[in-house]
RNA sequence: GGGCCUGUGAGGUAGCUUGGAUAUCCUAACAGUCUUCGGAACUGAAUACCCGGGUUCGAAUCCCGGCAGGCCCUCCA
């Protein structure tokens, strides 16, 4: 057991010892708290009841009877109705030393747990560029997939690949009739003309034209609707176009996302789960229940108001009056799939998918299944100006967020070292940008709504990727000059409030993952990025490391163990971790 | 009309699931530190829990009712 949890544990049993002898019932309930001037304190108020007196004497009392020092607890104090409880401070710093000093770069990894989780993320329709509105969900995702294989569980991270329906056969009719000269007229009336030579730019043009042409000439909604039609009765040739200019989408989406450190492991797409009955099977299924029934001209339903839907419709569609599947079918399919390979099915969805969600959980349950998946929803991201829109070219790309925060990364860099090679610069530029916009994003709790602004996400200092990166930098630069250093262990040595203050910040990682693993609130890892970091900060300023003395190696062993912290948790959050910068 | 989410100093934000002692952090403004191992730094002071009820010894946190913003209520994806 680790030094931490032990301590806890001894506290509690300790109090309850005392309880005991006060009269208390058995199962009397022990509040845990980490406040500000101790390691752990228990509030006496919930006592009061059972014994029948007054917390602050209970507090009192309990201190009394409990004798320090005792195994890890070396000082407790009653104070205004609270116990409040140290910990040995030299048993807990030499066993964070130790197995830094052991793991090395695994510090905080746990071992492997067999268990196969699939996250699910990014999966935004292959009709434009990835814009800053919905660049949550890659980053979130990914965030979220890197935290939990260091808790040791299978990931698998996945891109659902949307090439059924309207909006998608109206992209692949766009490529093959919009003429260059109508894109041309497009690029020219739009404001803030873009210009960048890359597939999804390009080709979103052709999108808005489409969509725009759409309402002007009546005779296209037939023609849109035909290719629909011969797209669902498996015409190989509408299909396989379909899938062509979807998959050239896709690569630039793609492009875009291994810029920012997102890789996924598999695609899957939509139009498989037509193809192989999939979806079919789902109907058959859910048709066999009895919550299914069909409208008068043949679309088919199942009713959830048993199932917690509200609203003025609880009927949850999943055929057309023709018989063919909706989105939300193939769906069910898919996640039926994804479980076939899964014990955890992570969806990352925005927050227009809640009712979805809620339905496609309810029908899976319809249809016997025991397990749910879980979704992680996110807020969107809006301008100033207001909600984005690839069709109305109210946006900003994700492309040229990344650029832009590139750009000025670069400008601090030359700043600050001319000493460097312009492609070491580079390098290092193109982290910091990329930190600082992953960093900026992923800051900030998934429901909250947010509002972008350049400033913001491009902010180098405070509460940002870049100061992470920073600190690392300088600790990297702290044990590159001290050379060969034989890694001391012995936390007595370590006994300044700073050292104790970083030691213990250190300490908390794994359990940082943890929450995260049983929450999936992945913000949490930036908070206490920001935390190690200015608790580094505070002890680079208050000690002298590289200077002589008894307590050298202890604190270079310290050093070593931030650098490992950090660089572990730049690793979750996408960030690079540069040597210097 | 109904459902879900959000509302915390000047701006932004953590804490809310599981109620506890002085409410976190960043930016901006203010006052300081530094002959130092990387100043993208450190220290200090100031300012906040949307409003109204309720439950409780105790509410930012739980309950009820308002107000404001977002999202949703397609035989769309």
């Amino acid at each position: 057991m680790k030094v931490q949890e032990q301590f806890v544990s001894e506290c509690e049993a300790a109090v309850k010892k005392v309880l005991a002898t006060m009269g208390a019932p058995e199962d009397v309930k022990i509040v845990k708290e980490i406040p500000e001037n101790a390691d752990l304190a228990i509030p006496c108020f919930t006592f009061s009841k059972a014994l029948k007196m007054a917390p602050v004497a209970i507090a009192e009392k309990i201190a009394s009877e409990i004798k320090v020092p005792c195994g890890l607890i070396t000082g407790l104090t009653a104070l205004n109705g609270y116990l409040n409880f140290n910990i040995d401070n030299a048993a807990l710093v030499s066993d964070l030393l130790q197995e830094v000093v052991e793991k090395d770069a695994d510090f905080g990894k746990s071992a492997p747990t067999g268990i196969r989780v699939n996250v699910e993320h990014t999966s935004t329709n292959p009709t434009g560029p990835v814009h800053v509105g919905r660049a949550r969900n890659p980053i979130i995702g990914d965030t979220l997939a890197r935290c939990l294989k260091l808790r040791g569980h299978d990931v698998t991270t996945e891109y659902y690949v949307n090439d059924v329906g309207k909006q998608v056969v109206m992209m692949s009719w766009a490529v093959a009739n919009v003429t260059p000269e109508e894109v041309q007229k497009e690029i020219e009336e739009t404001e803030k003309a873009d210009d960048r030579d890359k597939v999804d730019h390009r080709l979103v043009y052709n999108y808005r034209v489409a969509n725009k042409k759409v309402f002007q000439v009546p005779e296209m909604e037939a023609e849109i609707a035909e290719i629909l039609r011969k797209f669902e009765a498996g015409d190989q040739e509408t299909i396989d176009h379909v899938k062509k200019v979807a998959e050239a989408m896709l690569g630039g989406i793609n492009e875009t996302l291994a810029a920012m450190n997102v890789k996924l492991d598999r695609y899957t797409w939509e139009s498989t789960f037509i193809a192989n009955g999939a979806a079919k099977e789902i109907v058959r299924k859910l048709q066999n229940t009895p919550y299914s029934g069909q409208t008068e001209d043949g679309a088919s339903f199942v009713d959830l108001k048993d199932f917690g839907i509200h609203g003025k419709n609880t009927k949850f569609t999943f055929t057309r009056a023709d018989g063919t599947t909706l989105y939300t079918t193939r769906d069910l399919a898919y996640h039926e799939d994804k479980f076939s390979r899964s014990d955890r099915v992570i969806d990352v969805l925005g927050e227009d998918q809640k009712l979805g969600s809620q339905q496609l959980c309810s029908a899976l349950q319809i249809m016997g299944r025991t397990e749910k998946p879980e979704a992680l929803f996110y807020a969107f991201v809006s301008l100033p100006e207001g909600r984005m829109s690839t069709r109305k070219g109210v946006v900003v790309y994700l492309d040229d967020l990344v650029e832009e925060a590139t750009d000025r990364a670069l400008e601090e860099i030359k700043k600050r070292r001319s000493d460097l090679s312009e492609e070491k610069m580079l390098a290092i530029a193109k982290a910091v940008g990329v930190g600082a916009v992953r960093y900026n994003i992923v800051r900030v709790g998934a429901d909250k709504q947010l509002v972008f602004k350049w400033e913001d996400a491009l902010s180098f200092d405070g509460n940002s990727g870049p100061y992470l990166q920073y600190v690392h930098a300088r600790a990297c630069s702290m044990l590159r000059k001290a050379g060969d250093v034989k890694w001391d262990t012995d936390g007595s040595k370590l006994t300044d409030e700073y050292e104790l203050k970083l030691a213990k910040t250190l300490a908390r990682f794994e359990n940082v993952l943890k929450d995260i693993d049983e929450t999936k609130r992945v913000h949490m890892m930036p908070a206490y990025g920001h935390e190690v970091a200015t608790a580094f900060n505070q002890f680079y300023a208050a000690v002298p490391v590289l200077q002589a003395g008894d307590s050298r190696d202890a604190r270079l062993t310290l050093v070593k163990a931030t650098k490992v912290v950090l660089a572990n948790v730049l690793g979750c959050l996408g960030i690079e971790a540069p040597e210097e910068m």
